[in-house]
DNA sequence: ACCTTGACATTGG
DNA sequence: GCCAATGCCAAGG
């Protein structure tokens, strides 16, 4: 793979989001300098450690869905996971008016210093 | 260098 | 809300 440094601060502002709390592509994208490029943490997230305790589960598409389809193995594992921590899951979807994460400024000051 | 592929986003119908 | 068209951009062939 190439371009560590910007899977770093992926997986680094992914670990930043709150349990119960969701988030979308596009937005941790702009929240890691990286603005344009939500296909990118899409990648990341493909290749995030499992030593590393990265949520990859609590991002979402800008509307709130699932990103796999419906049905498939991946997105019934990221559902699972979800409502173990209180996200309601409804037709391989999360209501973003509810649960999304919105950082705080400590969390984007905290995103600048790196 | 060219082409294809996505765990995407936005807009318009 | 669903679908299609566009724009986007890094990876891999």
């Amino acid at each position: 793979m190439k371009n560590d440094s910007s899977y770093q601060k992926i997986w680094s502002t992914v670990s930043s989001i709150p349990i119960g709390k969701v988030s979308s592509y596009g937005q941790i994208a702009d929240l890691s300098g990286l603005p344009g490029r939500a296909r990118l943490v899409g990648k990341a997230l493909g290749y995030s450690p499992e030593d590393r305790q990265v949520p990859w589960y609590r991002v979402l598409r800008s509307d709130g869905k699932i990103a796999f389809p419906a049905g498939s193995e991946q997105a019934l594992k990221q559902t699972g996971l979800l409502q173990e921590e209180g996200v309601v899951v409804l037709n391989n979807r999360v209501k973003l008016t509810e649960f999304q994460w919105q950082p705080d400024l400590a969390e984007l000051l905290f995103k600048l210093e790196y």
